[in-house]
DNA sequence: GTCCAGGATCGGA
DNA sequence: TCCGATCATGGA
């Protein structure tokens, strides 16, 4: 598929496929050892080997106005490696583990939507729920027709789109509970209640208060999508993973809360998790 | 059949 | 303020 770009990550431990499968978003599928899947209405497939990265899909335009921003590559993964391991010396094992993970910089209303139909679910079943609602009603990317799958070719459905679906429509496709959420989540956010760029720069407490005032938002929801669809890396999302991460190797609270990248430290957290699930099933 | 998942809401103490 | 029940759904 042309075109294509290719360039030279700085931070060599980066890697693309940890970063796109690493429960941050739930859009990217593998083919054939490239991540293929669409965002800000592109269609791409990555495909890295060592420190080269090559797009399909995207031009030199593509890549610096899209693709590095989303990649975060620019930021520098080995010095918040160091900055949370010396906060927090538990973490080191955490950090070298993960430190390939980049924190997507996702577009704020996919972000957002994506960890509502998240909550009390699975990473699997989101995946799915979220795969119809693009197919159905996200537009299809200009070169969408080169997908290997379907629905990875066409956008996140717009808050217009979804706020024109009816609650049983959401609940036929898989929402159960969440279809309401989501009914009245796409109207307020479709009428302009919500201005994605003010939240984006506001106090992080203030952030909050309007992410929270969202039915179906909570806590958990609202962190996730501070960190993952609006940049603020200093939020940490604390899910029934994290929590039992805490109950056992970080008893006693973390000094990371709270502080500038906590957000990096909980996904370097949760990527050891994801590797090492037997060391923390639950307990019975 | 039971339990669980990148939880939130609600009503009652 | 805190706690337990409840909320759909599909896979294990």
């Amino acid at each position: 598929m042309e075109p294509k770009y290719c360039t030279t990550i700085r931070h060599k431990k980066f890697s693309v496929a940890d970063t796109l499968t690493s429960g941050q978003c739930f859009r990217w599928t593998e083919h054939e050892g490239r991540l293929c899947g669409t965002a800000f209405g592109r269609y791409v497939e990555m495909e890295q080997k060592g420190d080269g990265l090559t797009i399909h899909g995207a031009d030199q335009s593509d890549y610096e106005t899209i693709w590095r921003q989303y990649l975060d590559l620019d930021r520098d993964y080995d010095e918040i490696s160091r900055i949370v391991t010396e906060k927090e010396p538990r973490l080191a094992d955490s950090a070298e583990y993960a430190v390939g993970v980049h924190i997507l910089a996702q577009e704020p209303w996919e972000a957002l939507c994506s960890f509502v139909i998240s909550q009390n679910n699975n990473i699997p079943r989101i995946r799915g729920i979220v795969s119809r609602l693009c197919l159905l009603y996200g537009e299809s990317a200009a070169n969408a027709q080169l997908a290997r799958e379907e629905a990875d070719g066409h956008a996140f459905p717009t808050p217009q789109a979804l706020s024109e679906v009816s609650e049983e429509t959401f609940k036929q496709l898989g929402c159960g509970y969440r279809a309401a959420y989501l009914t009245e989540l796409s109207r307020r956010v479709a009428d302009g209640e919500f201005d994605f760029d003010y939240i984006k720069n506001a106090p992080i407490d203030e952030a909050r208060k309007m992410l929270l005032s969202l039915k179906g938002v909570g806590p958990k929801v609202a962190e996730c999508a501070l960190l993952y669809g609006f940049g603020r890396l200093e939020c940490f999302p604390v899910d029934v993973w994290i929590r039992r991460a805490m109950e056992t190797e970080f008893v006693g609270g973390t000094a990371l809360i709270g502080s500038e990248y906590a957000g990096v430290a909980q996904q370097y957290i949760f990527e050891y998790i994801r590797r090492h699930p037997e060391r923390f099933e639950k307990k019975s």
